[in-house]
DNA sequence: AGTAGATTGACAGCATACTCACAATGTGGA
DNA sequence: TCCACATTGTGAGTATGCTGTCAATCTACT
């Protein structure tokens, strides 16, 4: 069935990169729910927890840093995490602008528990290749994306996350 | 910088498929809409519009099998393509719940000139990798996505849009 | 013919993901 | 000191991306 030339076809969407990478984003996303399904955690609540269990006292902009994620979105994202009792926000005795965040004991052991489904996954999300394959995917990607780093509205500053070391009582 | 064995840090997260899938998927879409402000369109925007360029007399349900879009959220995107008068919506004389989506005249032309902005964009994407790597990473990326495709929550059917074919007047 | 079940588009609701704007607060230079 | 500027959290607004549900309609089976 070939194309009549100079007609634009659906192949101008289903072979560009970024179609490729909305479905795969799409893909994952599923995986993820599914199997974290009994959690009710979404992907972005996992990175935030992670990262407020591994920066504790860490503020909402500094957080934002360190997942890459869009400040305003991450507002939201902690007012759910609060609602479910799973993070907690202290006012700052230096700054009063700032509230901290810390894991709960919940937020802790649901952090524990719910490590197997994510890393089954992960693991489902490139099971269809072969072990080769799934290294060199991971390899360029990784690569791209932080060749890429800047061009994103959110870049990752993993090491902003270092910056209230300094400050915290 | 040696992490504490059995503690949970950021390698979790930066180094996870999941976490590199929706860094990807978020640079990619910046860089669209960057190339593309001009057009004011968005990745998903284009791709519905090519899609009822390439199948004209499409219906949303169809439609949203063949670019992957799940039904509900097509419903907002095609309104908003109808407000800019790049779509039409014609009611199916056979069927009567059916709306049959066509281009306007400006949405043929804006597809036409916003055709090398989006070449352009996903050029760039891709960009800081050799050439060698980026046609590597595609098609490893165009396996992954096609194997997984079942598991995405609107599986892509590209089949579907010749249904319509027999129907339409 | 008539009805059970499927399909279609629409709507409500939740969760990312971004824009811009704003008040409260903090910081540094004149 | 005081004032311009930056930062922090928050809010409104827009756009995906999903879950449901619903009425209208169509299809297939009896």
């Amino acid at each position: 069935m070939p194309s009549k030339p100079n007609s634009i076809t659906m192949d101008a969407v289903y072979t560009a990169p970024g179609y490729l990478f909305r479905r795969m984003q799409q893909i994952a996303v599923a995986i993820f729910v599914e199997e974290c399904r009994a959690f009710d955690l979404t992907p972005v609540q996992y990175a935030a927890l992670i990262a407020i269990h591994t920066h504790p006292g860490i503020d909402a902009t500094r957080l934002s840093a360190v997942i890459a994620f869009d400040r305003s979105t991450l507002g939201n994202v902690i007012e759910r995490l609060e609602a479910k009792k799973l993070i907690e926000r202290k006012p700052s005795t230096e700054d009063k602008r700032v509230k901290l965040l810390y894991l709960t004991r919940a937020g802790a052991a649901l952090l524990r528990d719910i490590t197997p489904s994510v890393d089954r996954a992960q693991a489902r999300m490139l099971q269809p290749l072969k072990p080769a394959d799934r290294k060199a995917l991971m390899a360029l990607l990784s690569q791209l994306v932080d060749l890429n780093n800047e061009a994103s509205r959110v870049p990752l500053r993993a090491e902003d996350a270092l910056e209230h070391l300094g400050k915290a009582g």
